[in-house]
Parts: structure tokens; sequence; C-alpha cells
DNA sequence: TTTGCCCGTTAAAAAACGTTAAGCCCAGAT
DNA sequence: ATCTGGGCTTAACGTTTTTTAACGGGCAAA
């Protein structure tokens, strides 16, 4: 079963914000509103998202900041701002923090329309499958579930258990930044939020124990990486 | 199971970044993507890469002082340079650092990918075997999974072991400056890491007595070096 | 050959991480 | 309102990794 592309759409005029949220509904997307950035930055580090719009002023925390947050710890989701003023430098700022595309208001929904599709169109090609799910090694993951499909059993994840090995995931192979992770999941790096980490990152290690190829290799001082060998 | 090869990229366009990224990965490589010349720099000393592709105007550090870095202390691994405008300094300057390639933005993606596989084709003459190995006299070395396999145990290399082992073995037989492994583990050449450098030479040293053939002599006043005695 | 710096080695101290378990908090059930 | 269980944090203790210290030997230049 294929599922849903899922939006998150963070856009401080609730006006604007539930008209958005109603056509993309209508053209078969999930979408998520958030009222400010702040929201949204936990809406996103909780859930599981394919797309963003995010309106660039908004109070609490603006577009940019938001986008920069994001991109701290995933650089594939694709990010859309959306301006009321077509300033050249917010556009050049937009970019450089690795926006997608760029949409000046007012602008049409069918535009919109077009240029998500667009941007999907190119960037689709993870190792995620049509339903959401991904494999470890030989483990199945459902992020969106919570799950993890062992060869016997199928557990399932708490919260904080299923937000780091998503942000382990998705830089598998590549370090996660201990700093970086704690920020996204715990939204400051003090210490007992890092000795917290370290206890989530043995309760992987132990569901993750069923697939011997898998493992979480610390890089001291530096943060975790996970690794699949690759099994002949 | 033959692994990937890998391709450090450094791009601060994230844009660009990520549409390389994408594309070379549904080319068979595995992408690292860094969006300054800081970040790429110790990623390089983290990790293992056999290819890199480093845009020349970067925030931090710009991508020529970059290879100038990295070439320090490895001189195998192809570097091409991205550029935006061509100039022919800028080449000339590249090639002088040990550029493999040079590329001028705008360019086409299979423009790109057939350099790197005709760069690839060219110098892949190292010791490594496919799966990125190699062996040091009779022992097998993983830098990816930190692991020395001996006659007998396996031991498994903390960072800092395997980040100097690294570096150790892609100077193998020539000479590893003292200063430059300093700068490229511990990002300082102070008097306290340099006796922490020699402390970790120590338990190399240790951990590599089971074969006889290898040696990591002093070159005093200069660094290092790993020496294999081929065995009759 | 003597002086100063550099290196080899071992040990102790400090920092970071691993693991287990106890305590706390909150939502839902009673 | 109280009980209960799951999830999260904090605590406590052990281990590993890294740094700093201390001391002795070696090398090279004057």
């Amino acid at each position: 079963m294929k599922k849903n592309t899922s939006i998150l759409l963070a856009e401080d005029d609730l006006n604007l914000g539930q008209l958005l949220q109603t056509f993309l509904k209508s053209k078969g997307f999930d979408v998520s509103l958030a009222q400010n950035g702040k929201t949204a930055l936990e809406r996103f580090h909780e859930g599981s998202f394919d797309f963003c719009i995010f309106d660039v002023m908004m109070p609490e925390m603006d577009g940019f900041t938001l986008a920069k947050e994001i991109r701290e710890i995933d650089k594939q989701t694709p990010i859309l701002f959306l301006t009321a003023k077509a300033m050249k430098e917010d556009k050049l700022e937009g970019f450089s923090l690795g926006a997608d595309d760029y949409l000046t208001k007012p602008f049409a929904m069918e535009e919109l329309l077009a240029r998500i599709n667009a941007i999907l169109r190119r960037v689709d090609t993870s190792d995620e499958e049509e339903d959401g799910s991904r494999m470890i090694g030989s483990i199945k993951y459902e992020p969106e579930l919570r799950l993890l499909h062992l060869k016997e059993e199928t557990k399932k994840l708490t919260t904080k258990e299923n937000q780091l090995l998503t942000l382990l995931v998705k830089n598998q192979n590549d370090i996660l930044d201990r700093q970086a992770a704690l920020r996204a999941i715990w939204g400051d790096d003090n210490y007992f939020n890092g000795r917290s980490m370290d206890v989530y990152i043995a309760k992987l290690r132990k569901a993750l124990k069923g697939d011997e190829s898998i493992e979480i290799m610390n890089v001291h001082g530096k943060g975790f990486k996970l690794i699949v060998k690759d099994s002949e």
C-alpha cells in the first residue's frame, strides 16, 4: 500500500494556512499545519515528513532559522519557502540554506502544486520504500509506525528511541553529530540530556542486536555512526 | 562483497550539493556532503574516502585551502574542483595543488560522471581490496570498521588509534610529517598534543607487534614512517 | 661531550561513554 | 481522587578512551 507523501506546512497566517492545507489535502497529501517556526521544528523532529513548506516571516522562529536547524541533521527533505516580498537577498539566503524552491505571495494554488511535484520527481531517489519503511541490514524499520521487524518478533519503539534511530538512519555510514542530535531531539545539549542519549543508544544497540552486521559505533567526542556491514 | 566507492563532496550551495549527491548516489557511489571546507576537512580525517569533489569558493575554508591541507597527509586520493568562473589562474593553482581534474559551472551531470570514472580508472592502483580493507604485512586492516585482524585475535582500534594508523598507511614507506599529522587529527600541533601522539605511536607499535616485518620508524624532528619489510 | 630538544614508555588523572536500575511524571484506568 | 504502567530522566557505578605528567634515554649541533 503506497502511503501519501506528508507535508509539513509552517504558516502563521491561519487563514492562508488552512486554505493551503485544505487544497493540498484534496490533492492527496497529508498536511500538518504549524503556526510558527518553533512548533514546526518540534513537529518535524517528532514526525517524519517528505516535504516542507515554510513561510519566511513567522513569529517565534522565522523560516530561515527553522530551515537551518533542520539542515543540521537532515540534508535531504526538500524545503520550499513562501515569502511576501520578492526580495532578492532573501531568495539567495534561502537557496544557500538548501532551499529547493521559492514562491512569492500571492501565488496560484496550481503553481504551488506544480512546483511540489517537480521537486518530488527530482529528488525521489532514496532507498525508502513506497510505504515509508526501509531496511536496516535484515531488519525492516517503519519510522511512522515506530516498528522494528526482527526475524522473530516485532518491537515497538518509544518516541525517543524512534527519533534517535531516525536520525541515525538518515546519516547512515556517516557521523551523526552529538550536539546536533541533542538539539534536534532534546532541544538542548546539556550534560544530563547527553547521558539520556547514551541510555537510548544502549537501548537501540540492544534492539538491533538481532542482526550482527549492524553496529552503532561511537566516534569519541564527536558522535555516533550507524554502520551496516555489507553481508556477503 | 564489493563496497561502493565513497566520495567526499564539499559544496556550500546546498541546492546543487543535494542534486549532485542524489545523482551520484543513484550511480552507486556513497556520497558524504559537507557544506563548507572546515567540516569537509574534519569529515575527511575521520572517514575514509576514495574521491573528493570540492567547490572552490566556500565559506569557512575555500576549496584550495582544503585541498592543500589534505595533500599534506594524503597525496593519493583524487581531487576534482568545481568553480563558477573559468579563470585560468584558478585552474593553474588548482592543478599545482594536485588536482586531478577541473570542472566549470554550469556543467552536465553526465560529464561529471565521465570524469570521475576516467580518473578512478587512471589512478586505481592502490593496494586496497574491493571491500575497503588492506594488508599491512600479514595483518588485515579494515579502516571503516576500525579492526586489525592479527593471526590469533582481532583488535578493535579506538578513534584516535584508527585515525593515526590510517595516516601512516596512506604514507606507507614515506614520511608522515609530525605537524601535519597533529593538525589533521588533533587540529592543533601544540606540545601536549604532540606528547599525546607519541603515546598513540607507542600503542600502535604494540598493536602491530604481531608481525615482525612491520616497523613504525621515527625520523628525528620530522615525523614517522611506516615500513613493511618485504618478507621473502 | 655537553646541552637542549625530541622521543619512548609507563602511570596517573580526567573525560567520555556503557549499562543497569531506581525514581519521577503523566496519561489512562479504576 | 487514587492507582498503575509506560516512558523518560537521573543516579550510580564500571569501563574505555584520551590527555597529562613524570622520568629516562637518544639524537644532533655546538
